[in-house]
This record gives C-alpha cells, sequence and structure tokens, in this order.
DNA sequence: AGCTTGATGTCAGTGACTGACAAGGGGAGG
DNA sequence: CCTCCCCTTGTCAGTCACTGACATCAAGCT
C-alpha cells in the first residue's frame, strides 16, 4: 500500500469519478491528478475501468485458499457459504474503501459490466475448486453461480446500509435460498 | 426481418467478426459491407458490440409474456423452469443464427462481458415478474439468477452441441439443481 | 565507472463514438 | 399534382480511449 504510481492513480480515480462521473472524467484527468503521465495510466491499468478492479485478485485468492480449510465432505453450497464467511474479516476491514468505489460502480453502466465479468470469474474460480474435491461438472458451475450471485447480492446490500452484519445477511441468505428449493 | 439497413450490418458484423476476429474488424469495415457509412451503423446500434445482441429483446418479451401463463401457486424457481421450457421452440428456430453467434461472442472477451451485462437484466426482468406474483424481494432476487444461470449454462452447452436436446438439458439441470440443495 | 533493468515521459497514430448540419425520398394533407 | 414533413442517411469535424516505438533516468550490480 505504499504511495506508488498505481495506487495514486487508484485514489485519484475513485475521486474524479465521484466527483464528476466515469464518462466525464477523462483517463489523462486521472493521471495528471495523480502526477503522471496518460500513457503510465495505460501501463498500469489495462483500461480505464479496469482500475477500479484491483481488490477482486486479493478475494479471489482468500477465497481460493479458503476453500481448502473446508474439509471434503461437506456439501458444495455449503461449502461456499463457509467460505463466504471466512472472508467476511476481510471485507470488514476494506468497507471504508468499498463503499465508495460500489457506489461509483452502481452509478456507471460500463463498471457494472466490468463488474459481472469479475464475479463471473470469481464464480468460475470456485467451480474449479469444487471440481478439485470431487464435485461433478455442472454441479459445480451450477453451486460456484449460486453462491457467486448471493455472495454478491448480499454483499452489495452491505455496502449500501452497515447493518444487518455482513454474518447475518449470509445467515438470512442462506435460508432464503433454502427455501426456494 | 426485411432487408434493412440495420439487419445488413448484423450480418455483416457476423461474417466479419467470424472471419477476422472482434477486435480487427472496424466499425466502418462493417458498415461497409453493409452498404452504408460508420456514422449510419452508430445510429442503428451504441456500441460496437451491441450489434450482436439484439435477439436478447425478443427473448425478453417471451419471456415475460411466458410467466403470465404459469399458475401463480407454482414454486419460484419451477416457475422459471416451465418459462425456460415454453421458449425452448423459439430457441430452437433460432438454433442456425445463433450458434455462429455465439461462436463469435465465446472467443471474444469484450463481448462476453456484454453478455454478461444482457443475462443480468433478463434475470433481473424475471426478478421483477416473480415479485408482481408474490415473491418475496430477495427471494425473487435469488430464485431469477439461479434460473438464468442454469439457463444460460445450459442454452450455451446446447449451442455448441445440439444433442441432446434443449429440453433434456433443462430435465437435466433441474435435477442437479435438485441435488445441490 | 560502466552496465542493466524497470518505471516513466514523449510522440504519433488508429479507431470508437458524438454532435451538428445537410440532403434525399416517401407519405399525408391540401 | 404540389407541398410539407418526417425519417433515414451522408458528411465533417472533433474528442478520447488505447497502442507501439523510442528516449530518458534513477537504482542497484559488477
Amino acid at each position: 500500500m505504499a504511495d506508488t504510481a498505481r495506487t495514486r492513480l487508484q485514489q485519484a480515480a475513485v475521486t474524479l469519478f465521484r466527483d464528476k462521473g466515469f464518462d466525464s472524467t477523462t483517463a489523462a484527468e486521472i493521471a495528471a491528478l495523480a502526477g503522471v503521465t496518460e500513457r503510465t495510466f495505460f501501463r498500469h491499468f489495462a483500461d480505464k475501468r479496469e482500475v477500479l478492479f484491483d481488490g477482486q485478485a486479493v478475494l479471489l485468492e482468500a477465497l481460493r485458499s479458503a476453500i481448502e480449510n473446508v474439509p471434503q465432505d461437506v456439501p458444495p453450497l455449503q461449502t461456499l457459504f463457509r467460505v463466504f464467511r471466512s472472508v467476511v474479516p476481510i471485507l470488514d476491514a476494506n468497507r471504508p474503501f468499498s463503499q465508495p468505489r460500489q457506489a461509483v460502480i452502481s452509478a456507471t453502466p460500463a463498471l457494472q459490466e466490468r463488474e459481472l465479468a469479475k464475479m463471473a470469474a470469481l464464480a468460475e474460480a470456485l467451480a474449479q475448486a469444487l471440481r478439485g474435491r470431487g464435485v461433478t461438472d455442472d454441479r459445480a458451475t451450477y453451486a460456484a453461480q449460486v453462491g457467486m450471485a448471493v455472495f454478491a447480492h448480499v454483499t452489495l446490500a452491505w455496502l449500501e446500509e452497515a447493518t444487518p452484519s455482513l454474518g447475518d445477511r449470509l445467515d438470512r441468505a442462506e435460508r432464503d435460498l433454502a427455501d426456494l428449493m
């Protein structure tokens, strides 16, 4: 988290996106506010949207490793809920940063699109992990997608409104899901 | 489906994307092949990707109206599966067009991103419809997302490989889903 | 000191997309 | 038949996202 060009760019981006909106801030403006050139911006981030989606990589690794600590005999969906609960502390710690970021995303269709892509990647990673634990191909896909859908919806609601807590919301979601079947 | 500029643009786009790839075909090339100017392309489609995502609107309406014909007392997920089965004939009829289109999408990350966004919109529409039938807010969201995830996965697999039929695949998916819980 | 490596700056170019304005063609009403 | 109007398209100029090629410069290694 040093004061590197990369992190300055990320902070500048959130600030400008929040103040002027995503569409009407140029990559050059972000770079200027961060004290670098536009070219440097694109060296750090593949495109203008990507500047907001770095945490996903961290989250992905957290989820990947968390899944290892769940006994193999726990059924797939239940496994995922345990994994989600295990990353709650991380999300809690990041809420101050995540909240304004999510506000920007929620206000910008182009960014929501990217977020969906990231969620899909996360879901695919979870599915892979489940397959590694002996879950059938399709079932792993379904479990991962269902899990991610719930996880995304719950965290989004929790970023808009801090209470109830993430844990409580997950409990409730798990019950809702059970009712559904 | 007349021979309008719009449809010519769509056909030209699929052709060129298939032959040269999405990234290395320009909007101007598509327009030229369709016999119009680049400006006309962007009058018909908000952006270069959107030229491939028109059918979604038709599908959405089909799903919307199909849901009306399911008795209110059928539980949510089961409702959705009935709805999906009811649009199978439409999808069957469109397979010749959908298949090459999907091949292009599957080969292009930028297009997959857009497809996810369209699916999310479809899911939201289904959720709305379910809420209109008295399903609780969150449960409607979950049911719709679960349903769409399965529907998307099933149709994708079916576009890659025509047999088993869509109906059979839906049956199997429904069973897989039940197992999951 | 000399060399290498990684991050940054500079510059020129391509292509997606937009706004403003003009032009043509067919249909409705006189 | 003429005229007005609307809808679609063409033209042109401009902004901005993004890229490749090359130069610079500081930090660490030998």
